[in-house]
This record gives C-alpha cells, structure tokens and sequence, in this order.
DNA sequence: GCGGGGCATTGATCGCGATCAATCGGCCGT
DNA sequence: ACGGCCGATTGATCGCGATCAATGCCCCGC
C-alpha cells in the first residue's frame, strides 16, 4: 500500500491528508481538524475484509483514504446484492444508527480514516459546521442513489455498462496524460471483478463480458489488461449512455467528486 | 380537499397538523414551532400538477400532509422514470440545491406543508435539532433508496410487485378493521395508476397486471375495485417477497387450471 | 517448466418479460 | 342512455439476457 498515506494519517496530519479537500472534513475549522487529527486513526484492511457486517454494532465511520469499498446487501437467499461503491474521500458508515444495514466489504485493499461512531457523533455535535457538511453530503449521496435506482430500473443492460464506465472516466484518478501528447488518454481502471460489477449492474459476469467485448468491436474501448481500457471513443459511450448524460455530468461534475 | 386540514394549516397551528409528530417538525423547540407556523403555510394541487420541474429552482419545501407525490426524472426521449414516492409525513423539496435534479409531481390530490427553500435553510441554521432531525431523516431516506436500488436490480418481477405490496400494507393509513370483526382486513390501497406503479417497479402496466391477477388467483389478494384490494394472505404476500422458488410452477399450474 | 485453481471469455439454449394488438370496463359530457 | 375516451386486462409473439457448459487465460506454488 501507499506509505507516505499511512504516515500521514497515523500523525493525525489531517491537513496533509490527500482527500481532507474533498471529504466533509473540507468544512471542519482549524481547531477542528487539530481535534479531528487526535480523534481519527488510519486502518488498513485487505482486500475482502469484511470491515462491517450487515446487522453488526455499525461503529466505525470515516472517510476512505485510498481503495474501494464495497456497500452490499446480503439477501436471506445468501447472494449479495451490491448498493454502492465509495471511493477515496467518500464517506464510510452509518451514524447514528445502532446496527448497519448494510456490509462495508473492501474491495480492494483499503485505507480508512476512522474514529468510532460515537466520537464521531460527539465530535460533530461541537462542530455544527461539519454536521452541515454532512448533511450537504448525505442529500448529494441521496440523488446519486436515485438516479442509479432510476437507471438500473429502466435501461437496457448496455447502457447500464456505458453509464458505469462513463462514471469511472469521470474519475479523476483514473486520468492519466503523457506528457507529450496532446490528448490525453483515459485509462478507465474496474476498482472491482467482473463478479461484483455484474451484481452492481444487475446483471451476470457472461453478459457483462459481452458488452465489453462488444465496446471494444466497436472501437469505444481498446484493452490493456484484464482491468484496464483506455477510453477510445468517449462520445460514442455516452451516445450509449442513452439520453441522462447531463445528469451524469451534473452528478460527477459540479458534485461532490471532482475537485 | 380536506377543508379541516387547511385551515388547521392555513391558521399556522403546526401543533394540530395531522402529521406533525411524525415528520422532521417533531425535533421542533416549542419556539421553533411557532416559527414554523409563521412562516409555513399549506398548498393544495390538483392531480397531475407538476410542483417542482426538473432543472427548475427547487425554491419550495415542506411536508406532505396528505396525498401523494411522485418523484420522477424526465429524460428527453419523454419518458418519465419514477424514483420514489413521497406519502403523508415526508419530507418534500431539496434543501441547498440552486436546481431540482427531479420533478416533483402530484400523483393524487395534494396538501403540502410548504415553504420557501432559503427561508427553511435559515430556520435549520437558527434551530440546530430541526437540521439534526433533517439529516437523521435523510440517512434513512438514503438507506431506503439503496435498499430499493439493491432490490429492483436482481430480483424477478413478481418480486418487486409483492415487495410493493407489502411496503403500502405496512402504512397505518391502509389499515382498516371492521369493529366487530376479529381479523383486522388489511386494504391495499394503490395511491396511483397502474403505468406509474410500473414505472415504479422498473416494468410495464401489462406485467404488473398479469403479477396482480396472479396473485388473486393465488388468493393472496382480493380485488375490491381497480384501486383497493384487500390483503387475505400476507404471509404468503411475504413468500413472494423473498426467495422464488417454484413459484414458477404454481403459477403457470394455477394460470392454466383457472383458464 | 508444470500443474492446478480462479477468473474471464465464448458458446448454446431457454424462458421471462417487453412489445404489439385486441378487448373489456368505468367515467365523462352531451 | 348513448358514444367516446382512457385505463386496465388479456392474448400472441419475439428478443434480450440468464443459465448451463466449455474453453482460454493468468497467476500461484512446487
């Protein structure tokens, strides 16, 4: 994992923290962040560590430093449904609520900065400035859940797989530029297995192996390794997208993702 | 229109309001009430009434007192997506938003508890436990929207129309019980047309039909009109919700047995 | 290098649910 | 009552995507 992230967590430097601009921490004011910095504690957990269980005592919360974090929901059958994905600088868990109805999985192997939830709910309780901040963040998270629920429910499989990856080349981690070229190449990096994107497309690893395979007949996507395409095309995904691409540009463009 | 429930909100009496122990105004000092009765006031709308378009300033918000109101994202090939339902109680507009990302529409006759978005964001920031009651209220709303995301993208049809069912049975207002009965008669009562309600559940008005007469024949359900059946047997209605099974088989075996 | 296991891809088949289309039923205004 | 209109139901057909199955691919440990 990254070193120079776990030292500057474990310090408790919150203002050298590389997502404290982006999480709800951006709000706390100095003092604040100086009694965040000795409340909260980096954690590392490795990939497929269950960090909360659905019905568990929900704990912890935070802030996902690097990593992904799966957010699934475990039916009575025993498949798990996945909710949602968070990414650096999302928030993490569940205040103010006595048991989690959800399991926080990591994905990948992930680093959280965390305090327990009850310190948390203390702490933003001093600081009515960061309580706001989550609640601005919660009611940005509220939409984005809406509109994914309004996609799955109603699109063909395919624009769901467009949408999705038009979502990860918004991110901007995943933007890379030689510094010699003049366009710069969007390498879309899958965070998860082919297993767990079909369950949060609702579909099945075959079929979503096909679209793939047929974005990359059409010259949309050329792949690079099992995990990475480079984004050919991007205006033809979003034609596949279908007609919410100003949503999605609202949702990833002036929220709460990019800085 | 329900004359009472105006003018007990028309008058500013929050304390009588007939759902104001059940939304965010039960945070509410008795300061704070006052407040609120001064600066709300109740609006009625027709059925079909669009409240609040998309990408319009989301400049109201408030309470549902009573009816119905769907929220739906209209994408430009005209076709509206329902992504939730607001009943009696809920919490209605979208604070610290410049712009609605959805249209907020009477699906029935309406009474909102309404008022101006930037003077309810002053009133929150005056009265802290109404902000705090605000967010509570929206962690829930986001983890019913990932629970209902979770549940429309992996489960069968009939799955998510016997999960709809349950969840409008759950509302105390669809209970009714004849006094002398011993057996509470649980009435569904549908809130709104069978093409939003498919809408709703990510399928078409003719396979929500053909789940519903199934589940009359299954004598799950009694039609009473075209709105209202009454629920005869819900821990069946429950089955259906869950794991499938060889629900197949009764279903095909009764269709063609009745037929 | 060799073999094994997990994941991704490709192939073949089948059924659910969308679609097109017709009929039925309630509710309106004239 | 009558006809027109809209919504709900029922019917017939077809395609997308789930399922079962096989192969290919990569990363391990030995």
């Amino acid at each position: 994992m990254n070193e120079t992230v776990m030292k500057l967590g474990s310090c408790g430097k919150c203002e050298q923290c590389p997502v404290h601009h982006r999480s709800i921490c951006r709000a706390a004011s100095a003092e604040a962040m100086q009694e965040l910095s000795r409340l909260s504690h980096t954690r590392n957990f490795e990939k497929g560590t269950v960090i909360v269980a659905q019905g568990d005592e929900a704990d912890i919360v935070g802030n996902v430093v690097s990593g992904v974090v799966k957010l699934t929901n475990m039916s009575m059958s025993g498949q798990q449904n996945i909710v949602g994905l968070l990414f650096p600088s999302d928030f993490f868990g569940r205040a103010y609520a006595e048991t989690s109805r959800f399991s926080y999985e990591a994905a990948t192997d992930v680093t959280l900065c965390s305090l327990g939830r009850q310190a948390f709910e203390g702490f933003i309780a001093r600081h009515p400035e960061v309580e706001h901040a989550l609640l601005l963040n919660t009611l940005d998270e509220l939409d984005a859940a809406r509109e994914w629920a309004a996609m799955t429910s109603c699109h063909t499989t395919m624009q769901r797989v467009a949408t999705f990856l038009f979502i990860l080349s918004q991110r901007s981690d995943n933007r890379f530029c030689h510094s010699g070229d003049k366009i710069p190449h969007v390498i879309i990096a899958l965070p998860i297995g082919r297993r767990d994107i079909a369950a949060y497309l609702g579909t099945t690893p075959e079929t979503l192996s096909r679209n793939l395979q047929t974005l990359v007949r059409k010259q949309i996507l050329r792949p690079i390794d099992t995990n990475h395409f480079e984004l050919v095309n991007a205006s033809e995904l979003v034609e596949l997208t279908g007609e919410m691409r100003e949503d999605l540009e609202s949702m990833y463009g002036t929220g709460k993702l990019k800085a």
